[in-house]
DNA sequence: GTTATCACG
DNA sequence: ACGTACGTGATAACA
C-alpha cells in the first residue's frame, strides 16, 4: 500500500513561479493554483497511490527555529498573489477529500516526516513530493521523495530512492543531516560551520559519513589521502563544532509531531460535490473537462446567461424561412453561427426584450436555401457572428456577399486580451456565465453533421452558440469602449476582415513545374551530401537527428561541444559555423540542412497545399498575435526564404496568372520610423528626413565620423543596435549578437541613448506607464495586457519591460499596415481596378494584376501605404512590378 | 505532445 | 544574483 504526501508550500510555491500569470475575470490570481492542480494530477495517474494528503506551514514562527533565536528570520515574505492563492488551494484539496496536516509550531517537513515514519511502522510505502531538498533525510527503503521541478509550465520529476541518492550524492540519506550541520543552509537559517562551502562539506561527508565520526578523526583529516580539507579547515571546524551540533539539530526533522495519523484516513475518496463549483468558480475549464465533473444541480438563476426566455425552432419549409427574413431585415442584429459548408444555420435575434429566438435551418431542399442564404446574407441584414473572416471566406466560396457583418465576438475577445491564445465561444461562455456549453467542434468538423445521429447534438450546440453570439456581443461591445479599443476594432479589425477573406480566396498562383524542378535538384543535392557526410563520419546515421549528430560530431569525431541544450549538446548552425575549420563534414552538414529545409519545409511542405487552380491558399489568422500582426497559417506564407541565393530562388516561383503581374510593395524601415514618431525624437526623426540610410546615419552619429567615412563593420554594428533598441534589448544580448565584449556593446549602447536622448527618455517612460498602468498600448490604441511587470519572478519581469519596449512600435507598423490594406483595397475598388490583394508579409503587400493595370497599382499601392498615417517621419513604401515575386522584389 | 532547428518580419 | 532580444509557424525526431 502506498501513501503519496505533497508538501503544499513547497509545490504551491513552485507552482507560482513554474506557470505563466494567469487570473480569473475579477482579478484573482490562480497561475500556482492551477500548476498545483496539475502536478497533483499528473503524479496521482503516475503513482495511483491508495492514500493521499497534503501538509502545511502554518505562519507562526516554528519550533525549531525559535531553538535558534539569534539567527533571524530573513526568508522574503511571499508575494501578495501568492498568499491569495493559499486559501484556495486549501479549498479545492477540501472539496477534492484530500486531508490536509498543519499544525502550529510544526514544520510541512515534521509533519511529512512524521507521517512517513507512521507509514513505516504499519508497513505502508510512502512517496514524498516535494520541492525542497529538505525532506530528503528521509528517504528510506520504504520512503522515495518525489522532487518536483517546474518551469514554463513544464513540470519534471526526479525519484529520489536510497539508490538514486547515493548516486547523487555518494554518501546515505540520512547524513544530509550531517552535510547541513558543515554547510548550513541560508534559506532555512542553518549556520553550519562558518569558512566551510558547499564542496568542502559534501567531500567530508562522502569520506566520514557523519559529523561524529568526522569529528573523531579530526586532528589527521588533513592526512588522509585525497582529502577535501584544506590546510585551515581543521582549526575552522573545531572553532565551529558547537555550531556544527547546533546545526545538526536544526536541520534534523522531527518524527514526532503530536499528530494523530493513520494511512486509512487519508485513503482516497470521491471528490465533493463543491468541487465542480469551485473550479468553475475559477475559470478552470480544462480541469472540469478531465476530471469528467459536471454540475449536480440546475445552475443558479442568477448564473444565466440572461434573464429572458430563448425558444429554438427547425425551421422547415420556405415559407417560413421567409416569415423569418422578414424579421431578420427588420432587426437591428440577428446573431450567425453557420455549420462547415453551410450544413445548417442558426440564426437568433430579439423578438422582445425578454425573448430571444433562434432558429435553426437545415439544408433538406438546398436550391431553396441557397436562396436563403443569399438573403439572409445580404447588405441589408446586420449580422453579428463567432469568427466572420473564416465565415466570409466561405461565403465568397458559394458567391455571397460578405457585407452586412457588424460584430465579431471572436475578433472582440481578442483585442480584450491578445495573449489569451483562443477565443472559443464555449470559452468565452464560461467564462462570463460560468456555465458549460458545447465545444464548437462539436459541429464545426464536417464529420460531426454526416451521421445522423449526431445531427440532434450539433443543432443543439449550434443554437447554444447562437445563443451566445446573441447575449455576448453588446458586453464585449461595451468592454471595447471602455478599454477605447472601439476605433481599432471598427475601424481596422473588422472592416480588415473582408479584405483577408478576399486575399485568401483568391490565393496565389505556383510555377509547380519550377516547383518540382527545384525539389528533384535539391533530391540531388541532399544525396550527394549524404553519402559525402556517412563517409566523413565513418557510419550511416540520421543525420536530422540532433541527437544522433551530437553523438557523431561530439563523441565520435571528438569535436569540441560549443554549446549545450537542456537535452544534450547543441548543434545549431552557428554552432556549426563555429566549428567549420575544424572538419570538413561540417561544412557538409551546413548544406545538408539548408538543402533539408527548403525541401520538406517548401518545396514538399507548398507542394502539398496547391490546389487544383494551381493557387495556394493560406489562412491569415487575425487572432492570434501578441501584438497586432497577422499570421499565415496552412501554409505559412510569411517566411518563404529569401535571405539566401538559393532559398530565394523560392520566390520566383510564385507568380502572376497569364496576363497578368505581381506588384509588390514593402515599407521601409516602419518599425524605426514609428519609433522616432512615438518617442518624440527629432536626432531621428532628423535622420530619416535627410533620406540617408538609417543604419548608415546611425552609425555616423554614434561612431562620430562623417557619414561617408562609415565602414560597413560600423553600420553592421548600428543595424544591430537598431534592431536591438526595438526589441527592449540589454548589453550582454546585443554583444552576444555582434560578438563584441558586454563592456564595448554597452558603449554603443550608452552611445546610442546619448544621441538619440528622446529615444532614451521614451524608453523610461513606456515601461513605467505600463507597469502603472498594466498594460502596453500602440498609438491608435491597441493595447496587450502585461501583469508581468508585477510578477516577484526577475525573468519574468524583464520579459514585461521588454515587451512594454516592443510592443508598441511593433503594434503599430501592424495597425498601420492594417489600415493600408483597407485603404488600398477600397482604392482598389473604386478605381475599379481588377488588381488582387494576395498576400501581406508584415510590412510587404502584394497584388496580383492585369498587366494593363499594373503601372496604376505601383503608384496606387506607394500612395496608398505612404499616406495610411501622417506622422512626424514620412513613410516610405517602394513598390515593383513583375512576373513573380522574386522578380517584383528584386 | 514536447524539443530543436530554421524560415520570415 | 540572475539570465538574456520582439513577433510568428512548420518540420522531423523522440518520448
Amino acid at each position: 500500500m502506498k501513501l503519496m504526501v505533497i508538501d503544499g508550500n513547497s509545490i504551491l510555491n513552485r507552482a507560482f513561479y513554474g506557470v505563466r500569470p494567469l487570473s480569473t475575470r475579477d482579478g484573482t490570481p490562480t497561475n500556482a493554483v492551477f500548476g498545483f492542480l496539475n502536478i497533483l494530477l499528473k503524479l496521482i495517474d503516475e503513482e495511483k497511490p491508495e492514500a493521499l494528503c497534503c501538509t502545511f506551514d502554518l505562519k507562526e514562527p516554528t519550533f525549531r527555529h525559535k531553538a535558534y533565536a539569534g539567527y533571524k528570520a530573513q526568508r522574503k515574505p511571499m508575494p501578495e498573489d501568492l498568499v491569495r492563492q493559499v486559501p484556495l488551494l486549501k479549498e479545492v484539496l477540501d472539496a477534492m477529500a484530500i486531508p490536509r496536516y498543519e499544525l502550529a509550531g510544526w514544520e510541512a517537513d515534521d509533519l511529512i516526516g512524521t507521517i512517513a515514519r507512521v507509514d513505516e511502522t504499519v508497513g505502508w510505502e510512502t512517496v514524498v513530493v516535494t520541492g525542497d531538498k529538505d525532506s530528503l533525510q528521509l528517504i528510506t527503503q520504504h520512503t522515495t521523495v518525489k522532487l518536483v521541478t517546474s518551469r514554463m509550465g513544464q513540470t519534471t520529476t526526479k525519484d529520489m530512492t536510497p539508490a538514486a541518492f547515493q548516486e547523487a550524492y555518494g554518501f546515505d540519506p540520512i547524513h544530509i543531516i550531517d552535510l547541513k550541520a558543515l554547510m548550513g543552509d541560508a534559506s532555512d537559517n542553518i549556520p553550519g560551520v562558518k569558512g566551510v562551502g558547499e564542496k568542502t562539506a559534501m567531500g567530508l561527508i562522502q569520506l566520514y559519513g557523519s559529523i561524529d565520526h568526522l569529528y573523531d578523526h579530526m586532528p589527521d583529516i588533513c592526512q588522509a589521502p585525497d582529502t577535501p580539507a584544506k590546510p585551515g579547515v581543521v582549526k575552522k571546524l573545531e572553532e565551529g563544532k558547537a555550531d556544527a551540533y547546533m546545526s545538526y539539530d536544526l536541520a534534523t526533522i522531527h518524527t514526532d509531531a503530536p499528530l494523530t495519523f493513520k494511512p486509512q484516513d487519508a485513503a482516497r475518496q470521491p471528490v465533493k460535490p463543491e468541487l465542480y463549483d469551485l473550479l468553475l468558480k475559477l475559470e478552470f475549464a480544462k480541469l472540469i473537462e478531465r476530471l469528467g465533473l459536471s454540475g449536480a444541480q440546475e445552475p443558479d438563476a442568477k448564473e444565466k446567461p440572461f434573464t429572458g426566455n430563448v425558444s429554438t425552432e427547425l425551421v422547415e419549409g420556405d415559407t417560413r424561412a421567409a416569415e423569418l427574413l422578414e424579421d431578420y431585415r427588420e432587426a437591428p442584429w440577428v446573431g450567425v453561427v453557420v455549420a462547415p459548408g453551410f450544413a445548417a444555420v442558426a440564426v437568433g435575434h430579439w423578438e422582445s426584450e425578454s425573448d430571444l429566438r433562434t432558429a435553426i435551418f437545415c439544408p433538406d431542399r438546398l436550391e431553396d436555401f441557397n436562396g436563403f442564404l443569399h438573403d439572409l446574407f445580404s447588405p441589408g441584414v446586420k449580422k453579428v457572428s463567432h469568427g466572420i473572416k473564416d465565415l466570409m471566406y466561405a461565403l465568397l466560396g458559394e458567391g455571397l456577399s460578405t457585407e452586412g457583418f457588424c460584430f465579431d465576438t471572436e475578433l472582440a475577445a481578442y483585442l480584450l486580451a491578445p495573449t489569451d491564445g483562443s477565443y472559443d465561444l464555449d470559452k468565452l461562455g464560461m467564462a462570463r456565465f460560468h456555465q458549460e456549453y458545447p465545444k464548437a467542434k462539436d459541429y464545426r468538423d464536417p464529420e460531426a453533421f454526416a451521421p445522423l445521429a449526431d445531427r440532434a447534438s450539433a443543432e443543439l450546440a449550434l443554437s447554444a452558440h447562437c445563443t451566445l453570439v446573441c447575449t455576448l456581443w453588446e458586453e464585449l461591445d461595451a468592454q471595447l469602449r471602455e478599454l477605447g479599443l472601439d476605433r481599432v476594432y471598427y475601424e481596422l479589425e473588422l472592416p480588415l476582415c473582408p479584405v483577408l477573406a478576399g486575399m485568401e480566396r483568391t490565393g496565389v498562383l505556383v510555377d509547380r513545374k519550377a516547383l518540382a524542378e527545384f525539389g528533384q535538384m535539391l533530391d540531388a543535392q541532399l544525396k550527394k551530401d549524404e553519402e559525402a557526410i556517412y563517409e566523413l563520419a565513418g557510419e550511416r546515421f540520421n543525420i536530422n537527428s540532433t541527437q544522433q549528430l551530437g553523438h557523431i560530431l561530439f563523441d565520435k569525431l571528438g569535436l569540441p561541444p560549443v554549446k549545450k541544450t537542456k537535452t544534450g549538446y547543441s548543434t545549431n548552425a552557428e554552432v556549426l559555423e563555429k566549428l567549420r575549420g575544424y572538419h570538413p563534414i561540417l561544412e557538409r552538414i551546413l548544406e545538408y540542412r539548408q538543402y533539408a529545409k527548403l525541401k520538406s519545409t517548401y518545396v514538399d511542405g507548398l507542394g502539398k497545399v496547391i490546389g487544383e487552380d494551381g493557387r495556394i491558399r493560406t489562412s491569415f489568422q487575425n487572432t492570434v498575435t501578441a501584438t497586432g500582426r497577422l499570421s499565415s497559417t496552412e501554409p505559412n506564407l510569411q517566411n518563404i526564404p529569401v535571405r539566401t541565393e538559393l532559398g530565394a530562388q523560392l520566390r520566383y516561383m510564385f507568380v502572376a496568372a497569364p496576363g497578368n503581374l505581381l506588384v509588390d510593395a514593402d515599407y521601409s524601415q516602419i518599425e524605426l520610423r514609428l519609433l522616432a514618431h512615438i518617442a518624440g525624437d527629432k536626432t531621428m526623426q532628423e535622420a530619416f528626413r535627410s533620406g540617408e540610410d538609417i543604419h548608415t546615419a546611425t552609425a555616423a552619429q554614434v561612431f562620430g565620423v562623417p557619414v561617408e567615412e562609415v565602414t560597413p563593420e560600423m553600420r553592421r554594428r548600428a543595424k544591430a543596435v537598431n534592431f536591438g533598441i526595438v526589441y527592449g534589448i540589454s548589453a550582454f544580448s546585443l554583444s552576444d549578437d555582434i560578438k563584441v565584449s558586454m563592456g564595448e556593446a554597452k558603449e554603443y549602447m550608452d552611445r546610442y541613448l546619448a544621441t538619440f536622448s528622446g529615444v532614451a527618455a521614451y524608453q523610461k517612460r513606456v515601461v513605467e506607464e505600463a507597469r502603472e498602468r498594466g498594460w502596453a498600448s500602440t498609438l491608435m490604441g491597441r493595447r496587450r495586457w502585461l501583469p508581468e511587470l508585477k510578477s516577484a519572478n526577475h525573468n519574468l519581469r524583464s520579459f514585461g519591460e521588454r515587451v512594454a519596449l516592443n510592443m508598441p512600435i511593433q503594434g503599430a507598423a501592424a495597425d498601420v499596415i492594417k489600415l493600408a490594406m483597407i485603404r488600398v483595397w477600397n482604392a482598389m475598388k473604386e478605381e475599379g481596378l481588377r488588381a488582387k490583394l494576395i498576400l501581406q508579409v508584415h510590412d510587404e503587400l502584394i497584388v496580383e494584376c492585369p498587366e494593363e493595370e499594373a503601372e496604376r497599382v505601383r503608384a496606387l499601392l506607394s500612395r496608398e501605404m505612404e499616406g495610411a498615417v501622417s506622422y512626424a517621419v514620412p513613410l516610405r513604401a517602394d513598390a515593383a512590378v513583375g512576373k513573380s515575386w522574386g522578380e517584383a522584389k528584386g
